[in-house]
DNA sequence: TATGAATGAGTCTTCATTCAT
DNA sequence: CATGAATGAAGACTCATTCAT
């Protein structure tokens, strides 16, 4: 259960018990929430049993998160981020290793649980969704910068980098969401040598 | 609300044709789960209003369908074929348009409603998502049918089709999927052409 | 518990066990609802405990009255009766018998339960307040033709006639609801005699 | 919120006077209870709302009124008044101006939102009732004594005056509860001139 | 085959009240 | 005195499912 925001200062901490019992209320019960959401889904998933994993009373849930849908809500905001910076990950003058690099670190900061929930959920709520829209923007805009940095100037159709960019985030989502259900595996290496010879 | 099993023998019916109302109850019942469970999920919706909408009481849904999944299995089962055939659609020599035929027309019939449960409720049913499955594949089969065809002999690389057919298969579901959630879209014809010249 | 809607047919049958068993559920569930609103309010009144003393499981209340409020709406709508109709009780030449008999018998149908019902829940729902309006509105009604009928034309003042129609309505309510409640007794009859005694 | 026990020593104060702002917690918990009190009743008004108009923290109103009824019998108790000194306002040889006086100054000390819990909750505490109770009977002993000092000796039938008390008592609460509901209006100084001439 | 009343476990949510700090 | 996290019993309401007719 990666929690996004842990405290500085628990780092040193020799990982005790007390990652498991002292942690406040509020987290344990995200964390409980976050494996249940992955697991069965926001919808299949009682508030009673988030309670009970958490080892909180029934009634603290609700204390922190009014509304069972603000635990989700909490949850996308808190424990998932995309990562809009302008970090450049290009290798100049070769845009399938470029590719293959965002590949390898999706500007998506979540644990896999998280993951599978941001993209399970996408029809549950509003905030889903659009972080879920923000992560593609965020994929397709690094794609398209490395592969601008990466192929030499003056480059040829503008609108085929734009193609291959769209393309790319494209496979990447459908990795991480569908691939998982269906059971297919893409190797982005591949396609990311496909996309820069097609490119070339 | 295309149902794709009224086929048979409808045609000779001498009962009127007034298809709206009077319609078998079982297949008013599938067209009222088909609409609400695309709008607001399986999880979501009560079989007591699948029966209000389908203007059938409430123990006849159970009648013909005796739990509640069975009514999504069967929607899977008729409304959504993937179609396994070998059609053959390529343009010989001219692997760009024949991936944008590919694309024009997946194999896949069913309404634009159970494509949407199709996708939504991967994770609800086992049967769910096996179609899902089927149909990445078949999509992928074809794509690289397409390809093979296409492509002048002796072909190139044949692990870069197979990437090809591989990406152009995730462009295409992505697209059905998450970009109907995020509000993207993708041009599949110029990702066509743009994997052509990457095979060229 | 007097039902407004006795069935008729159950009037000649020997009042043996089937008044308190074969009553369907939807009438126990009215009675026990009458009998605890009037006791313990119709807030502080669980639904369950509506259930449980009808004798009937806890989902069929809602099955019959889908929100808690309905079993009060219904209850005043279908147990609560203000007679409209304009029947006249006056005694031509006497003002003060004439009063006496509206009061022995208020244009309002309903068991003392219901009575208390009526003016004890008149915030917790417009429908309830309704009906106590029109009750007022018909006992001033019929205070006013009573007294119209019974005085010797010319009568004096017509305004004074309506503010002693007012007054004896308000005498009449009053009793009904606040007097319960203080413990203070009026006789009607006395307010009645003054009131003639005023106009005559 | 026209608290009626502030004014001893408050004058000497040397703290500011910003009433709004600085006045003690328990006094803003007072002034919040008797607005949620007036507006949803007692029932619907939860401790937790209390405490956010007041401006205090939740524990604090337990802190004050250990249990939620204490706030409604504080507030019964200290900001209702029922007047029972022996003031005259009779108007010797004019019942009707007499009555009128009366009905112009109800012998209750309490803000429009206490009158109106006052009557609201007669049925939720006993000290309510009470207090209730003695108003009725208040009023009545000061009709009875206005009627008493206006009326020229020998006045007629004893009994007769009494009626006339509690029926302008009746009057007067009935206008306080219930027209407030039902929308009707009542003139008193109309029925002490009716109630007056019945006696003259 | 058709029907809707009946069932009761389960769901979210509320709330008075306690209590450690 | 003050505070807000903690508690858990209870409440309204939902809903898949059964079943007598």
């Amino acid at each position: 259960m990666g929690s996004l925001r842990q405290r500085s200062g628990t780092s040193r901490r020799t990982r005790d018990a007390s990652d498991q019992e002292t942690q406040d209320a509020r987290t344990r019960i995200l964390d409980a929430a976050e494996r249940l959401f992955a697991g069965g889904g926001y919808e299949a998933t009682p508030t009673a049993e988030i309670a009970r994993l958490a080892r909180v009373p029934k009634g603290l849930v609700f204390h922190y998160f009014p509304k069972k849908i603000d635990v989700l809500v909490a949850l996308i905001d808190e424990r998932t981020l995309v990562e809009e910076a302008p970090e450049v990950e290009a290798v100049p003058g070769d845009a399938a290793r470029s590719l293959s690099r965002l590949a390898r670190r999706l500007p998506l900061r979540a644990s896999p649980a998280m993951r599978r929930i941001l993209f399970r959920e996408a029809d549950t709520h509003g905030s889903v969704r659009d972080r879920l829209g923000r992560l593609n923007g965020e994929i397709i805009r690094r794609a398209r910068f490395a592969l601008e940095l990466a192929l030499p100037t003056p480059r040829g159709d503008a609108a085929r980098l734009e193609v291959a960019a769209v393309t790319f985030a494209a496979v990447l989502l459908h990795q991480e969401n569908l691939c998982q259900l269906t059971g297919h595996h893409i190797d982005p290496d591949a396609v990311a040598e496909l996309i820069a010879h097609a490119l070339g």
